[in-house]
DNA sequence: TTGCTTCTAGAACGGGCGTTCTGATATAGG
DNA sequence: CCTATATCAGAACGCCCGTTCTAGAAGCAA
């Protein structure tokens, strides 16, 4: 009992792991139904009565691919002894310039563009996480700040303005040919001209 | 003779800006050829003799557009009395903070999330746009330069980087829900904490 | 008017989608 | 072993898509 209890619990992950790297390359619309069902090993029973519909499954990803952001993010972010400038670009690189991941992207920048357009559920979600990214990140430079990293003259929020502006512009760059060194080398020659 | 084929230029010119505002606000996908007819004015009969289908009149309006931008975007830039920072800004808020086109975004970075990502031509082409786009900035900013605008320490290549950046996270931040006055607020900020 | 070309509106087609249904199969309790 | 419940694979359904086809209206020269 327990120990089925367990295998659901990593079946669960396990699906949810591949159906976010399908809907994270691809875009939701380019998903199918029939994709999932071949990705998972779940068969279309176990996907509706598990998670509803195409729809729902998204969701469930989105809200778990999120979660785990913030968590990765805030880790990198809370390393006292990097600079928050370097901080931010071992942000994207973790979560855009890995081999691995490249060239899908960013979830949430792919779906702003393609779903929160014309979904206001997914729209006030993003406003609620873009919002808290911005805290973390202004906070991080605060920290930088009182720790004598970064000059004290400088606005915490226009640097966190500028991470999401390089966080989602590598999102879409990633995503149109561009070559991944190419692309690490812009962030890194952009966040080194910004450096004070 | 000379009235019809004027006319016929006029409507083709009307037909393109209409697809245009359609595939803009959408996106490729979520615009069918019912909303070309609809919105063009032309039947169906019409659409596919003049341009092919739905993906050669996709192709139409956006060399169209890519067109158009660099125009207006090379125009901007070439204003020798604006430093190279508030031309950047300029153009952003040309493209994609007018009241009239916010929140549809950038077409080039909405296609290339969702259409480069899978069409080796798109991205072909963005590539190419992408790296013109590149010299136009950089050499604006050595204009700049050149003028004693911006100092000569700086690299021209860092500066169309961030032009690119800022760009394309506008692009994308436009179609999430965020506000037209908070974007156009964190551009501004963006760019003045970064100006030397 | 007649006969011929051009254009129009929408029906038709084949295919893929998300979702639901169903008959066969596996599993578990008596 | 037998029966009842749970699970399975995929067929079926209704819908919308991009594209093609077609019957008839409109335009026009003779």
């Amino acid at each position: 009992m327990s120990a089925q209890a367990e295998k659901q619990t990593d079946n669960r992950d396990l699906v949810i792991e591949r159906a976010t790297e399908l809907f994270w390359r691809k875009g939701f619309d380019d998903v199918s139904v029939d994709d999932l069902v071949k990705a998972t090993g779940l068969n279309r029973y176990q996907l509706y009565q598990t998670f509803g519909g195409k729809r729902d499954i998204f969701m469930t990803i989105l809200h778990n691919y999120i979660e785990d952001s913030q968590t990765s993010v805030g880790a990198i972010l809370a390393e006292t002894d990097v600079c928050p400038y370097d901080a931010l670009y071992l942000c994207i690189e973790h979560k855009m310039l890995d081999p691995e991941i490249f060239p899908a992207g960013c979830l949430m920048c792919t779906t702003a563009v393609d779903v929160a357009a014309k979904d206001e559920e997914v729209a006030e979600i993003f406003n609620q996480v873009t919002d808290h990214m911005h805290e973390m990140f202004a906070d991080a430079f605060r920290r930088g700040q009182a720790a004598g990293m970064v000059p004290k003259g400088r606005d915490p929020d226009a640097f966190a303005e500028l991470s999401h502006a390089l966080y989602f512009s590598t999102g879409v760059q990633a995503r149109m040919g561009r070559t991944r060194e190419s692309l690490a080398e812009a962030v890194r020659k952009t966040i080194d001209s910004v450096k004070p």
